[in-house]
RNA sequence: GGGCAGUUAGCUCAGUUGGUAGAGCACCGCCUUCACACGGCGGGGGCCACAGGUUCAAGUCCUGUACUGCCCACCA
């Protein structure tokens, strides 16, 4: 007998042996000349101030699942490991650190400022890491990168150099979001939209004519000092005649002149709206549009300039008060209501966001979208395919990008001014001189780009761009990019285009967007509201195999998981019958693995049976996995785990294993060893943990070790195994067992009581079957006695079932409740009735019958046929039963 | 305002081309059966949100309604 595994499956210390077994043999790092098909994945770079999160722990299962099994089936599979600087994140934390010091960044200056980042990378940037390699993602850790290291730094500025030159970057005033507490730009989807309870002031616009005065509505009174106009819509009769007149702005004085543009929405408020083109991104476009006078009122930090006049100083907060409180003494306040609107927030800091007007970086997406768009679905599809309207949406609508960031942390902005005559030089490396007038003094851009702008090229910068590396040649482009539809745009279409201009071919062949993982309630879980569960706890708690199980078997297509632990904690039996499936093989196993049986002419229905569903699970499971349903896939090992293999299979080869007729055990022994195994691999890209450590027990060959389940490769198709015909038989056997039990059961008698069973086939064909059969239903419905034939002779008390014709008889003896059988067959015939009665109306429809096809036709009436029978059957029978009760 | 999902057993969710409604957990019985009580066996529980339509046949396809959630958006 083999090694017996420990009773209950401990996870900690297999997960901490095999993750070390598979580190250190560089397992997971391939050749760029092996053979195989080639199988790329880049993982979405967390952020290195990050820890992981179940969003995380989500992403990186599907995509180990998809690795591990892209491997089983001989691919050359490549997953590239990585983190993010995340700019704006990561300084926001290092700048916390800071203030516990009571110090600022200001105070240490930018050089000592990114050292000190710098140095906080190296203290807990690991921490990630270590994360993502408890999960036990298959990753390449020799191929490990960073999107500040010195290649991906190299990577980013040739992008940036060749882009300028291309005209694809440009340098311009616009208005930008501006994050006073962040001190930088935000890019359009860096800001955060949320409901918010505002008020609506009406002031009075006084025409300087004198002719009347123009009501304005306003959410935002202290942008007034920088009104350059009054817009209303050019149809609008009660403004037509002020049209092209001027005036004054309330309090402030200055004239400003009414404009007209079809813009303005008549309905809303009083149907004109204040123009303050630097302070609002509409009002930007109404400028450019009417050529306003753009004059800005409020500074970088929130503060009033002097051109806000009499309220320059003031805070943005104080001069709202100031300037309503004096239209008020004014009498130019019509009045105030409030307002439900939407207003911007960071989405780092969650600060509100303010328009501004600055120099800025552009990236000009607009040109680059089309590409981008014709490329999906015909280069690159998008699963599911629901998020292809929304990419395209997105495409349609895009603005340029702003991509220069006034924070210290990142990729600072390869470009450079001559001090002397002003020239702009955008270099790969820091040029000495001034090209034009030889300057020496040259002064670099202050600015660092946007995360997002070296995350766009992590698709070929973590394979050695710009240089021509094996890896590109072998890995690029990857085969599926696997994230959260949340990072759709961010990240995903800015890829796309990148890999487009510089590649020359879409940086990857799929995109699996997976949804959100929320709490029970369906809660986005964060840390503030208090909801996270913490995927490192429920490793330690239940193992890895069962979250990562929990997580696969949840990730159905297009759907939000609700995520809760007694999820987990039910998945962990999974794991752990998995483990006890193991024990029992293992003690009926020899030393070595059992002598092969010739599976074309293998005998035993259930050996048959196995050996067929197996061949089922294996064709289903691989191609769930090929179609990214891995919800499906879990499902199919799952079920086929525990309710075929063990539920049946394990009880029905236990006879087998005490017989003293050796062939008959060793054609067992066999067949129990093949199908662990091969379920074992089919499980070992959800749960590779468990899978390795069994494997690992399992007999092989004299003189051979267990290898490396990781290794091993996708079991072949039997095609000579499949037998259809053999399975269906398997049904009435298990029929007929369920029967007994069912009988036992609700009639209160112990199911370790063994009862007495005769069977009335339907057909000598069937009774052959049965015969046949006899050992597995002695065992499986613990049976005293069994006797089958067409004439026997039935005790009247005799509890009874039909099943695919057969009748099924139960004599009872000794202290049974009489009754309970009788309710329980008319029950049992109530619903037979139901059911032959919907399948007769189907029947006698004489539409169904001529238009429905025929093999559907063909199933009804086979099913009414039996369902005739077995009523019959069972009403004789139940004659029989009320004769007996009646002689009692 | 536009777009996209969802609405199936008490709870969380499956349901691949239309053809007899499923799982896990929870619940109710019975069981110390020699792999597993993280177990076994059996059972109860559903007008598949609502209203129409297409079809011999609809949870599944179409239209509309309601509610929930998400994304996008330049109504101040």
């Amino acid at each position: 007998m083999a090694d017996i595994l420990p009773k209950g499956y401990e996870p900690h210390d297999v997960e901490v042996r095999w993750r070390t077994h598979w580190e250190e043999n560089k397992t997971f790092s391939p050749s760029p000349d092996a053979p195989g098909e080639s199988y790329s994945i880049v993982i979405p770079p967390p952020n290195v101030t990050g820890a992981l999160h179940m969003g995380h722990a989500l992403n990186l299962t599907l995509i180990d699942v998809l690795c591990r099994h892209a491997r089983q089936k001989g691919k050359n599979v490549l997953w590239v490991p990585g983190t993010d600087h995340a700019g704006i994140a990561t300084q926001n934390v290092v700048e916390r650190v800071l203030a516990k010091e009571g110090k600022k960044r200001t105070d240490l200056g930018r050089e000592a400022f990114v050292q000190r980042v710098w140095q906080w990378r190296e203290e807990y940037g690991h921490r990630i890491l270590k994360q993502i390699a408890a999960l036990g993602a298959s990753v390449d850790w020799d191929r490990l990168r960073f999107t500040m290291d010195e290649g991906l730094s190299a990577a980013v500025r040739k992008v940036f150099v060749q882009l300028y030159n291309e005209g694809l970057i440009y340098k311009g005033d616009y208005i930008i979001n501006w994050c006073s507490r962040c001190h930088t730009a935000l890019a359009d989807d860096e800001v955060e939209h949320e409901p918010s309870k505002g008020r609506l002031w009406k002031a009075r616009y006084e025409l300087t004519d004198g002719s009347g005065t123009i009501v304005v509505a306003t959410t935002r009174p202290e942008t007034i000092p920088g009104d350059t106009a009054v817009c209303v819509h050019p149809e609008d009769a009660r403004y037509a005649a002020f049209i092209g007149k001027k005036v004054r702005v309330p309090v402030i004085g200055r004239e400003v002149p009414v404009i007209a543009d079809a813009y303005v929405e008549r309905e809303f408020g009083t149907g004109a709206l204040k123009v303050t083109p630097c302070h609002d991104h509409n009002d930007w476009l109404l400028g450019s549009r009417h050529k306003l006078e753009f004059l800005q009122v409020i500074d970088e930090d929130g503060i009033m300039k002097t051109e806000a006049g009499p309220y320059a100083g003031l805070t943005k907060q104080e001069c709202r008060e100031k300037i309503v409180a004096d239209m008020e003494v004014a009498g130019l306040l019509e009045g105030v209501e409030d307002l439900e609107h939407a207003v911007g927030h960071c989405y780092r800091c969650h600060t509100v966001v303010e328009p501004h007007v600055s120099t800025q970086w552009f990236v000009a997406t607009t040109k680059m979208a089309p590409a981008a768009r014709a490329a999906v679905p015909a280069a690159t599809q998008i699963f599911p395919e629901s998020w292809l309207k929304t990419y395209y949406h997105w495409l349609d609508n895009i603005r340029d990008w702003c991509i220069s960031r006034q924070i210290w942390w990142g990729h600072r902005i390869p470009a450079w001014t001559c001090q002397d005559c002003g020239r702009l030089i955008v270099a790969e490396e820091a040029p000495d001189v001034c090209p034009d007038c030889g300057s020496s003094r040259l002064v670099q851009d202050e600015d660092v780009l946007d995360t997002w702008f070296s995350s766009s090229l992590w698709p070929f910068s973590t394979m050695g761009w710009p240089d021509d590396t094996k890896e590109l040649s072998r890995w690029y482009p990857t085969s599926v990019l696997v994230t959260g539809f949340d990072i759709l745009f961010f990240w995903v279409a800015r890829m796309i285009m990148m890999g487009q201009h510089f590649m020359k071919e879409m940086p990857f062949r799929h995109v699996y967007m997976h949804a959100l993982v929320r709490d029970a309630s369906g809660r986005k879980m964060s840390k503030s509201t208090g909801n996270v569960i913490d995927p490192l706890e429920m490793i330690n708690k239940y193992g890895c195999d069962a979250l990562r199980f929990t997580l696969t078997a949840f990730a159905a297509m297009g759907r939000d998981i609700r995520l809760s632990e007694e999820r987990i904690e039910g998945y962990r039996h999974f794991v752990n019958k998995l483990w006890n499936a193991a024990r029992f093989t293992l003690m009926n196993l020899p030393e070595t693995a059992p002598q092969a049986v010739d599976l074309h002419t293998i005998q035993g229905l259930h050996h048959q049976w196995i050996l067929h569903r197996l061949e089922c699970v294996k064709a289903e499971m691989d191609s769930a996995l090929d179609d990214y349903r891995f919800n499906d896939a879990a499902q199919l090992g799952y079920k086929f785990l525990w309710n075929e293999f063990c539920d049946w299979y394990l009880e029905l080869i236990k006879p087998d294993m005490q017989s003293e007729d050796v062939a008959r055990r060793e054609t067992a022994q066999y067949v129990l060893w093949l199908v662990l195994r091969e379920l074992v691999i089919l499980l070992h890209p959800i749960m590779p943990f468990v899978t390795a450590e069994i494997w690992q027990a399992l007999p092989v060959a004299q003189g051979q070790k267990a290898g490396d389940l990781a290794l091993e490769p996708y079991p072949a198709a039997r095609p000579h195994c499949l037998r259809p015909d053999e399975a269906a038989r398997m049904e009435l056997i298990q029929g007929v067992i369920v029967a007994v039990r069912t009988i036992k059961a609700e009639l209160g008698i112990s199911p370790s009581h063994k009862v007495s069973l005769l069977l009335h086939p339907a057909d000598a064909a069937q009774q052959a079957l049965l015969e046949e059969n006899r050992g597995l239903m002695l065992t499986l419905a613990r049976l005293e006695s069994l006797d089958m034939g067409m004439n026997l002779e039935a005790p009247k008390a005799s509890a009874s079932a039909v099943v695919q014709g057969c009748q099924i008889i139960v004599p009872l003896r000794g202290a049974v409740d009489l009754a309970g059988e009788l309710a329980r067959l008319d029950k049992e015939m109530q619903k037979l009735e139901k059911d032959l009665t919907g399948v007769n109306i189907k029947l006698s429809n004489e539409s169904f019958v001529s238009r429905a096809p025929a093999e559907v036709v063909e199933r009804e009436r086979a099913r009414a046929a039996q369902l005739a029978d077995a009523r019959e059957k069972l009403t004789a029978l139940r004659a029989r039963f009320a004769e007996a009760l009646a002689e009692e």
